[in-house]
This record gives structure tokens, C-alpha cells and sequence, in this order.
DNA sequence: GCGACTCTAACGCCGCGTCAATGTAA
DNA sequence: TTTACATTGACGCGGCGTTAGAGTCG
């Protein structure tokens, strides 16, 4: 995790390490723990706001249960959304394959035109 | 494609569309044929400066041979990043299929729990 | 007083979307 | 004149990388 990355999830607010005298930032466990479950929520695609939302449902007085049905649409619409890039990126693999092949036979093609050619 | 991703691929030196005495663009097949390629090399993943470097070696004086085992190299590299990408999309699918999967157990959970506590 | 660390503040990236202000064609 | 186009210019997004200038610790 890049210290850059730290002061981006604190000034979003999705952070906030306690401060030493000397205005050094202390991490907790709880910060450790909180970053952790940051990035496993932006690889799954989630987006700043999307992340804010789940911890101000996580961390309101204990009781979590009204948030889950948003969490769970949250969750189908970002899951929906990764199968559609799923498909760009399943179609862009074929595609380059195809390419770099036809580029491959083209080499050897001018390689063979270049022997016979040089007789 | 978008008026503005015209003017994007035109900044950045991908497109020259001829002008008109008024300003106007005037975009010729030429043109169109290009815009159809600098879509299909995005949607490929590549990025503005590997497709600057692709057209300056396909427009190169006729002669694009000594340009393809570079563009084999940059596909391939291309290739392995898609490959990457596709594996880091599988897992988050699974993972949040897992969530989703959980957050219903918990909501049917405490559904049944309501029930139950309200005898 | 030096080097290794920290801090804040700010710009850059990329592929555009989206205004605003102005000019031109019909 | 209105109205529907076109133009340039600028800011905004998101998740940081990177640099600059200043402070702080050992």
C-alpha cells in the first residue's frame, strides 16, 4: 500500500489515523484492518462512495441489518458490471490473439520472400 | 463516437481532419478508417502513445516490416496485461458472488429470527 | 549539521463528459 | 431573426504517481 494511497483514503474520509504531538500519523489495528478491507473493496470494483456507504452502515451503532439489502443491489449492479468487462476483456483477448498471429505470418512470409527473393 | 473523442484523438495528434474555409472539420474516409482503428486499438487496451507508434510505423514510407516484431512485442505485453486483468476480475466475480451469497444468509437469517421473536 | 524520514500542497495522468462563450450556416 | 449547428477553451472525474518545499527525528 503506497503512502499516497493512505492520504487519499484519509482525505475521502474512508481513514482516520490518530496524530502524534508532532502531527506524525499513528495506524492503529483498527486503521490496519480498515485498510485492508479498503482495497479487497476496490478490487472488487467498488468506488470511493460506494465504500464510504458500506462503513457508515458497518460502523452505525451496531446494527448493520437495514443496510444489507443496499449492500446487496450495491453488490449485484458491481457485479453485473464486472461480468460486462469480463466480456470486453474476454473478446479483446481473442481479438489480440488473432492479430498477433496475422502479425507472426507476415513476418515469416516476408522472411520467406526475402530468401527466395535473394537467389 | 463522441464529438469530444474526435477532438481527444485530434489533440493528440491521431487524427487531422482537412478544415473547411470556415474552421469546419471535414473528415474523409481516410479519416473514417482511422477513427474505426484508433476505436479498435482502445478497445484493445492500448493507450494514445502505443497507437501514435503503431500509425507512425504503418504510415512510414510503405515499408511496416521493421515495425512488426515491435508491435508483436506490444501486443504481447498488451496480452499478458488483459490476461492479468481477467484474472483479477475472475476472483473479484467470485469473491462478490461469496458476499452477495452471505448478506442473503444473513438477511434470511434475521428474517427467520423476527419471526421467531415476535412468538 | 547531515541524512532519513515525515508533513502539506499542488500538478499530472488518461479518455473522455460536460459546461460556457463565441461563431457560422440555413 | 431564430435556430441548429460548429468552434475553442476550460474544468471535472478517480485512484493514485510524482515533485516541491518545509519540518522533525536520531
Amino acid at each position: 500500500v503506497s503512502l499516497r494511497s493512505l492520504r487519499y483514503y484519509e482525505e475521502k474520509g474512508l481513514l482516520s489515523p490518530v496524530r502524534q504531538e508532532n502531527g506524525y500519523r499513528e495506524y492503529g489495528e483498527a486503521d490496519i484492518e480498515k485498510i485492508g478491507l479498503i482495497r479487497l473493496y476496490f478490487s472488487l470494483g467498488l468506488s470511493v462512495k460506494e465504500i464510504t456507504d458500506f462503513f457508515s452502515c458497518a460502523f452505525h451503532d451496531g446494527t448493520r441489518l437495514p443496510c444489507l439489502p443496499n449492500a446487496i443491489e450495491v453488490g449485484e449492479k458491481k457485479l453485473a458490471g464486472i461480468r460486462r468487462q469480463l466480456d470486453i476483456l474476454r473478446r479483446a483477448e481473442t481479438q489480440l490473439e488473432e492479430y498477433i498471429a496475422r502479425w507472426r505470418g507476415q513476418l515469416e512470409y516476408a522472411a520467406l520472400e526475402k530468401e527466395n527473393g535473394g537467389e
